[in-house]
DNA sequence: AAGGCTTCCAACCGCGTACTG
DNA sequence: GCAGTACGCGGTTGGAAGCCT
């Protein structure tokens, strides 16, 4: 069934707003509000759909609207926060006082995208022989100016010696891009739930497409068996479900479906992951197995490390290079567990070798995900440091 | 100078969801 | 509970315009 069209469209302008209809717009807001954008426009009498009218004024007309450049402070903010909410734009926008999420979704399409694309390239082709590397010694992503390519200069750089629509209005009562920031670091740190609505977004939909995988295949299907003994040899479980790890995906590897704590013993254990509580499960040391496997590489656990660092270094499978090392002291962390502590700098290093727009894709479904799932935090925490690898994946 | 390529971004479109009767 | 309506959001598009050869 088709939808009915928001408002009839007989008749009615698109393309290009004049500066006459802004003006009409901009009276009629002032005296009537906002809001009934479907009345609006023949109150207000436009020949435009009330959609139209709504996004003209949220995105130009409105007068709190910060015009001009994209500032450094923002363009960083911007990159945490789309690495902790995804394509969310209108949240990312709430967090930077007089910016749209139109804008910042245009702004993230022709500057960051590229932009953080060129950073992981800049810092592959400048590692040559790697060792152990801090993460603070990389790059900043945002510290990388995008190679420009031909094409036009910023239309608001073309734009601004012009006065149409140029309205400036400090809005006092929003929290700083800064202070906003913080609230959401804090909340994170904290491993509380965050707010946050489900996201039809681009990662969402692999991430179903690679579930509905699991769901299918995962329940006594012909790579594995539905039946397995538990950890002490006992009965066979009922309703065992398998995560599959899929070579041609990170994320894939990761995901559990839903199920209850099993035998990690599978007779095919790199492809059948266990299952954690119950919830999605998260192998910590499966990702990054895979991660580097997928590039040609391999890991080895240094076991006679004198440092007992649990050290473990990471190697060019053909070539035999030494291309880095992964030690708990490299975070200064305390390892009083046990735990084994990446260096997630060196990760991305490693991430680059092969498809370096493949591998970055890869990253930003996982820390997607991560975000996404209600109790990664828990499950995780069995295997590494969660803030150092949310740092590494948001950087 | 001109044509092609590339970039930018305002605007459109469809979908999900909240709201209302 | 249901259907219709309105709104908000995110993906996509079209065309203007800069840059390069």
């Amino acid at each position: 069934m088709v939808r009915a069209p928001c408002c009839e469209k007989v008749g009615l302008k698109k393309g290009k707003w004049t500066a006459e209809e802004d003006e009409i717009l901009i009276k009629y807001i002032q005296v009537n509000g906002e809001g009934s954008w479907r009345s609006l426009p023949k109150n207000a009498g436009l020949l435009r759909c009330g959609k139209s009218c709504r996004l003209r004024w949220i995105n130009y007309l409105r007068t709190d609207l910060r015009r001009g450049n994209i500032s450094v402070e923002e363009d960083s903010l911007i990159v945490e926060l789309h690495a902790s909410f995804g394509n969310r734009w209108s949240l990312i926008a709430s967090h930077l006082p007089g910016r749209t999420d139109n804008e910042i979704k245009n702004y993230w399409n022709s500057h960051l995208s590229r932009k953080i694309y060129t950073a992981v390239i800049t810092t592959t082709a400048t590692t040559t022989t790697t060792t152990t590397t801090t993460a603070t010694t990389l790059p900043r992503i945002m510290d990388i100016p995008p190679k420009r390519r031909n094409g036009r200069t910023s239309r608001w750089a073309m734009k601004k010696n012009k006065i149409y629509a140029l309205k400036t209005k400090p809005n006092n009562h929003q929290e700083s891009p800064k202070q906003s920031y913080q609230s959401v670091v804090t909340h994170n740190k904290n491993h509380e739930a965050v707010p946050l609505a489900p996201t039809p977004s681009l990662e969402t939909e692999n991430l179903t497409m690679v579930m509905d995988f699991s769901e299918e295949i995962g329940d006594g299907s012909s790579k594995g068996s539905s039946q397995q003994e538990d950890e002490n040899g006992g009965g066979t479980m009922v309703n065992e479900q398998y995560c599959i790890v899929d070579e041609d995906a990170i994320i894939n590897n990761m995901l559990c479906i839903n199920g209850e704590k099993e035998n990690s013993g599978h007779e095919n254990s790199e492809q059948y992951q266990e299952v954690i509580n119950g919830g999605w499960g998260l192998n910590f040391n499966e990702i990054m197995d895979t991660c580097f496997m997928e590039l040609g590489e391999e890991i080895e656990n240094n076991n006679n490390n004198n440092n007992n660092n649990n050290e473990q270094t990471c190697t060019n499978r053909e070539s035999g290079e030494l291309l880095c090392t992964f030690s708990s002291k490299v975070t200064g962390l305390d390892d009083s567990n046990n735990n084994s502590k990446w260096d997630w700098g060196s990760v991305i290093e490693l991430n680059g070798k092969d498809d370096v727009a493949e591998s970055w894709e890869k990253k930003e479904n996982l820390l997607t995900w991560l975000w996404e799932d209600d109790d990664w935090g828990k499950d995780y925490n069995e295997f590494g440091d969660i803030d150092l690898m949310l740092a590494w994946l948001s950087s």
